[in-house]
DNA sequence: TCTGGGGTCCTAGGACCC
DNA sequence: TCTGGGGTCCTAGGACCC
């Protein structure tokens, strides 16, 4: 059997367990440049506050019902997601995580039969040891197991846990659950399924295997088949090297200088090298875009984007920042007002193998070093405390952030004070 | 005025080879 | 008038995820 431990509504979770009076109160997390909503508490959710509105469309609502607002603090959820996760991996003998709030166990070899005791038992340690409510569905796919997850945070709330065991437990949540919020099928397979007159998925788990692979290629007949019990998804403890790395933002307000583009390019470019070299690999091509705002229709559009080689795969910051830049002359066009640029980093090789190009130098050795003694610094004091000059700060271009918690739990200058009476 | 960011996998079709 | 066939590799675009 496959546990999916989620953390409930984790990025507001995390304020609430520094600010106790967030307790009950209807809380609203916003996305980068305080654009969107991307995390709700139940009392904002029973506003009827939807995930991914813009944050100008429900800011007279906001306002009424004196909801708090935070702007996203990563380095707070990433942290906190990384407590979550170890003191979980301690409870069980098997884990994946999955996303920065989800883990799947394997339940399979423990020694105990009673699984939902288990299940209630990590959710307890889980909230001692870090404040973070959890949520466990239990079942024998990992797509199942989603949906036991889900079920249990509909349908018993309280308890937490919902351990589908059994056949009759299993067809209770296949009959409850809508197909669009199945694991796995997103806007354009519900809407096939519904033109097929399928609604529910104990409907989907029902149709003709072939049909589901004309319309929905094996990705959809997976879906169905770990939905029939059959498990499909295999198990990644380790996670697998990543392929690309892509470091993109939208401004803060309008962009029309080359420079201040230069400048936003540089810094996402030296955080994608930082990246690279946390993950000891280097890139060896490159894709790099600008755009203007799609949602203004009364500006002109533009939207460009190119891809360029590395002749030597490097995480160089100043090499990589060589490439972009040369993109970035070829692709910036003046007279557009721009609203994002970013630069994705692509066929990565592991820094040991990297094939030397003929006119390469000692170069090479001497940059390792800087970037290492720049990543230390960095590291211990801040992003970008040293930087390369070409990022020298404008901030004209800097994201919108006006509701931002503090980092309580990796800086000491912003730790959570504590009143003794 | 204001609409996120970072990923993966699959497929179809073109280029190329023998 | 007749105009091979089979295979691989690469890429762009679609769909999905959190």
């Amino acid at each position: 059997m496959i546990a999916l431990i989620d953390c409930n509504n984790f990025y507001v979770s995390c304020e609430r367990v520094f600010d106790a009076s967030l307790m009950g109160k209807p809380i609203v997390v916003l996305s980068n440049n305080d654009g969107c909503a991307i995390a709700r508490s139940e009392e904002a959710k029973a506003l009827g506050i939807d995930m991914g509105t813009p944050e100008h469309m429900i800011r007279d609502q906001l306002q009424a019902h004196n909801v708090r607002v935070f702007s996203s603090n990563y380095t707070l959820y990433g942290d906190m997601s990384r407590r979550v996760m170890m003191v979980i991996k301690e409870l069980v003998p098997k884990a994946e995580i999955y996303s920065i709030d989800e883990i799947f166990c394997d339940m399979s070899n423990m020694p105990f039969t009673d699984l939902a005791a288990l299940a209630a038992g990590i959710r307890e340690t889980v909230m001692r040891c870090t404040g973070i409510p959890v949520s466990v569905g239990i079942a024998p796919t990992k797509t199942l197991a989603k949906m036991a997850n889900r079920y249990a945070k509909k349908k018993f709330r309280e308890i937490g846990v919902y351990c589908a065991d059994s056949k009759e437990k299993t067809e209770a949540m296949l009959l409850f659950t809508e197909v669009a919020d199945i694991w796995g099928i997103g806007r354009q397979h519900e809407l096939k399924l519904q033109t097929e007159g399928c609604r529910m998925a104990a409907d989907f788990i029902r149709l003709p295997q072939e049909w589901v692979l004309k319309e929905m290629t094996v990705v959809g007949y997976r879906t169905q088949m770990e939905l029939n019990g059959t498990p499909c998804i295999k198990w990644e403890e380790v996670a697998p090297a990543k392929k690309n790395i892509c470091t993109s933002r939208s401004f803060g307000q309008l962009v029309t200088s080359k420079r201040e583009i230069q400048q936003a390019l540089a810094t996402f470019t030296s955080a994608c090298a930082r990246k690279l070299r946390a993950e000891k690999t280097c890139a060896t091509s490159m894709h790099v875009f600008v755009q203007t705002n799609v949602h203004r229709k009364q500006d002109e559009q533009y939207l460009s984007s190119i891809v360029l080689d590395i002749p030597v795969a490097s995480n160089c910051t100043t090499e990589l920042m060589k490439f972009s830049m040369t993109a970035l002359n070829i692709l910036f066009k003046p007279g557009y007002k721009y609203h994002k640029t970013g630069i994705t980093v692509m066929n990565l090789v592991p820094e040991k193998q990297i094939q030397l190009g003929l006119f390469d130098t000692a170069q090479r050795e001497r940059d390792e070093k800087v970037m290492k003694a720049l990543d230390d610094v960095n590291r211990q004091y801040g992003h970008d405390t040293v930087r390369i000059a070409k990022q020298e700060f404008n901030k004209s271009w800097k994201l919108r952030s006006n509701f931002k918690s503090k980092r309580y739990t990796t800086q000491f200058s912003e730790l959570a004070p504590i009143k003794a009476k």
